[in-house]
DNA sequence: GGGCCCGCAGGG
DNA sequence: CCCTGCGGGCCC
């Protein structure tokens, strides 16, 4: 297996392979300092904006194949401090940054400093005058965000006083000197103020000193999921230890919105600094407490929403209302107060008489947990101990067996790494964009492309609908290939125990699950006794068909290397028999039903080198496999050829003529028609001469923004973008009425017609694409 | 070369 | 949730 680590600044990825799903983080560490030249100690890894720790392996991380792991390169020594006298701050293990619970012990930590200057001047927070020093952006007693200069995230904080920094008397630097010399007496240049600012939540870190770049005006204005902007820089919450948490609140830039019928998700690159350190691909869990980024300055005279709202939001404070949440979380009654408990975990009340036994005086302890939360504590994941194991982990047999055995380093145990949606996955016939002879290494890649999405199994269908393509593999003793028709043998009757996947035929087969939905694609009745011929074959459900290599053995049909696409067959007839094994099996005659030439025909070959066609590998995996050949001649000689030779292998031969793709007269007419997407139909026809190519760029023409697939009853804007229907109603709701393209005023009263003739071609090229939106 | 046995996906 | 399975690499 292989991977990519990129650092966190995106400038450079590298690919390290010769891993398994069984690596340890600490292995991993030694191979990135081989590629990177990052010693093991310097390296910080993130996955999916969790840190990783040396004792977990990948597995244990939900690490996939060609993801990308982030490397954050710690500087020796070096604190980004903005308080200048304090350089190269020891390595401390006290909790440093303004949060408790941090679970790395690296930080610097330059808070706890200068906690004397201000003692009692802003001790409470309570409303005080805000106090003009003369200079700077913020007053004091001005409730503010502040960085801390650790971690990067952002806290309340109340301005304390307002200074100047003394040994800024560079007035010969820049050619602005002449503009800010004049001025130090009266007007300091922003970037000499410094604030004394006070962390509203965390008192300990007493008095801290930043600059205005750390500062700005307290957040104060929560942004609607539809002004969410692909692009736009926000403050969400996150938590990179535990990310479906709540944690801080970090600026994040916005990199994708997804959205269906039932969820929302937004994934962002979670900033940490100055550094353009950062996180990819971070999922935020809290999509409606995203805050817009307030401009430096434009405090004005308000405090902050966040403080004069109500201090309960479910009953904004009705003391004649009951609530769990501000009151007690048993009964909601708001009544003796005197007997209410709080957890110190959840922060939630119990009355003593509403716990399940309930308690008769109050306990003495210093921390009391409420009942969620205690049987909780167990369940705590603290840093360095072990990664909180899922039930379903938990159930597998890996995390049970004591098997010394490394199973994680091929392709036999890797997840796909994308999904066809073009069509669903209950669709009959052929996958748009992949012609008759299409061939790929591994069964996963033939899954990714919607042609046969099982992992492994033979038949893929669905017992009271049919089934929808299959592989010949050579896995059944009964099955025949004469090419143009086979016969096939149903699954089942067999012993898998052992978490086996194959196995002898060891009892009789029945006509369910696969081998039920193989038959229904038999135009003739069921009939799970004797089986049935079908009275016109060719008018039965079509089944795509794979062959694979492993058929070799007994079939002259088989490709010679991976999976290849052969075109759609029928069943012309289904029958019990019993087999060689002595066991009753299924039998299936399927009788080859397609236009486009099978692979083996004259036909088929000039027609696949006419398409450029060649096996397909995953990404990555012959630049992988060269490296594993380089380590196992350890290293004899070396050898730099050895990369590029086998990378030929991979290289499309140019083609002089290439079959272009061909579209109806009628749906020429109909593209004509949708004159109001002329501009995106001339430049996607220029892709029909790349044949099934053109399906790609189809479908990239017309990706909705929102939903980011094949756009659904499109509406076709004003400003000639094409967006889903029900994504743009969405929008209304909410309402927003600009383009989610382009932001362009649509108007309340737009009428939104679907665009028929674009939705009409959609659905000849990707049938039944829209199923279920 | 052949037995062993894992996660992942999909259906039910 | 549980059951199923014409992969695929390890390890002998």
């Amino acid at each position: 297996m292989w991977i990519q680590v990129r650092t966190m600044d995106g400038k450079e990825t590298r690919r390290i392979d010769g891993l398994s799903k069984l690596t340890l983080v600490q292995e991993l560490r030694a191979k990135i300092h081989e590629a990177f030249g990052v010693e093991a100690e310097r390296q910080r890894l993130f996955y999916r904006g969790k840190q990783m720790e040396d004792a977990h392996s990948l597995f244990d991380y939900n690490v996939g194949l060609n993801d990308i792991i982030q490397l954050l390169i710690r500087q020796a020594g070096s604190s980004q401090s903005t308080v200048r006298k304090e350089k190269d701050a020891e390595l401390s293990d006290t909790d440093s940054g303004c949060g408790s619970g941090q679970s790395e012990s690296d930080k610097n930590s330059n808070n706890g400093e200068c906690a004397m200057e201000m003692e009692g001047q802003a001790g409470t927070s309570t409303q005080l005058d805000l106090i003009d020093p003369g200079y700077g952006l913020y007053k004091i007693n001005e409730c503010v965000d502040a960085r801390d200069m650790n971690m990067g995230a952002w806290f309340e904080a109340v301005v304390g006083n307002v200074t100047l920094d003394e040994s800024t008397n560079k007035t010969t630097d820049n050619e602005e000197s002449a503009d800010t010399s004049k001025s130090t007496e009266t007007k300091a240049a922003e970037e000499d103020v410094i604030y004394h600012i006070k962390y509203e939540d965390y008192p300990e870190n007493g008095i801290v000193q930043l600059r205005s770049k750390d500062i700005r005006p307290r957040a104060r204005t929560i942004l609607q999921w539809e002004q969410l902007q692909v692009g736009q820089v926000v403050m969400v919450n996150y938590n990179p230890d535990e990310p479906k948490e709540r944690g801080y609140w970090y600026d994040a830039e916005i990199l994708r919105k997804k959205e269906t019928r039932t969820i929302k998700e937004i994934y962002t690159r979670i900033l940490l600094g100055d550094a353009g350190d950062s996180l990819t691909d971070c999922k935020i869990m809290l999509v409606d407490e995203i805050y817009q980024i307030e401009k430096p300055g434009s405090a004005g005279g308000a405090v902050s929403e966040r403080q004069n709202g109500p201090e309960c939001k479910h009953c904004k404070d009705n003391p004649n209302k009951e609530c769990k949440q501000c009151a007690c979380h048993t009964c909601g009654g708001k009544q003796d107060p005197e007997k209410q408990l709080l957890c110190d975990e959840c922060d939630m009340a119990y009355h003593t008489y509403c716990l399940t036994p309930p308690l008769t005086i109050v306990p003495e302890d210093e921390d009391w947990y409420c009942p969620l939360c205690k049987i909780d504590t167990n369940e705590v994941v603290l840093a360095g101990e072990k990664l909180k194991e899922s039930k379903k982990k938990a159930k597998m047999a890996s995390a049970n067996s004591a098997c010394q055995r490394d199973w994680g380093k091929g392709m036999a145990c890797v997840g796909r790494t994308k999904e066809c949606t073009i069509v669903p996955s209950n669709h009959y016939g052929p996958v748009p964009g992949v012609p008759v002879g299409n061939q790929w290494k591994f069964r996963v890649q033939v899954s990714e492309s919607g042609v046969h999405r099982p992992h492994v199994a033979g038949i893929h269908g669905r017992s009271n609908d049919g089934a929808y393509s299959l592989v010949l593999a050579g896995g059944y003793e009964d099955d025949v290939d004469h090419g143009g028709d086979f016969t096939y043998t149903g699954s089942g009757g067999r012993d898998l125990s052992g978490n086996k996947r194959t196995a002898e035929q060891s009892c009789d087969q029945k006509l369910t699950n696969m081998n039920r939905a193989l038959a229904l694609n038999c135009n003739a009745p069921i009939n799970d006794k004797v089986g049935a011929d079908a009275k016109d074959w060719r008018a039965g459900k079509p089944v795509r068909v794979v062959r694979s290599a492993k058929g070799r053995k007994h079939s002259k049909y088989a490709p010679e290397e991976g999976n290849r696409y052969d075109g759609i067959y029928k069943v012309a007839k289904y029958w019990p028999e019993t087999g060689k094994s002595g066991f009753l099996v299924w039998r299936y005659l399927l009788k080859r039903d397609d236009e486009e030439p099978a692979p083996w025909t004259k036909d088929g070959k000039e027609r696949l080198k006419k398409l450029g066609l060649t096996i397909q590998y995953p990404e990555g995996y012959l630049e992988a496999v060269a490296n594993k050949d380089k380590e196992n001649k350890k290293r004899e000689i070396e050898d730099p050829e050895t990369d590029s030779s086998l990378l030929l292998i991979c290289k499309r031969y140019k083609t002089d003529v290439l079959e272009a793709f061909k579209l109806t007269a009628e749906q020429k007419k109909i593209i004509k028609e949708d004159e109001v997407n002329k501009k995106l139909w001339d430049e996607a026809l220029l892709s029909l001469k790349d044949g099934p190519k053109f399906l790609l760029k189809l479908e990239e023409t017309f990706l909705c923004i929102c939903c980011q697939e094949v756009v659904f009853q499109p509406i076709t804007t004003d400003c000639q973008h094409n967006v889903c229907k029900s994504c743009l109603q969405r929008s209304f709701k909410a309402e927003v009425y600009t383009c989610p393209a382009c932001r362009h005023d649509i108007g309340k009263n737009c009428s939104m017609v679907v665009n028929k003739s674009l939705q009409t071609l959609l659905t000849q090229l990707f049938p039944g694409y829209g199923n279920g939106r």
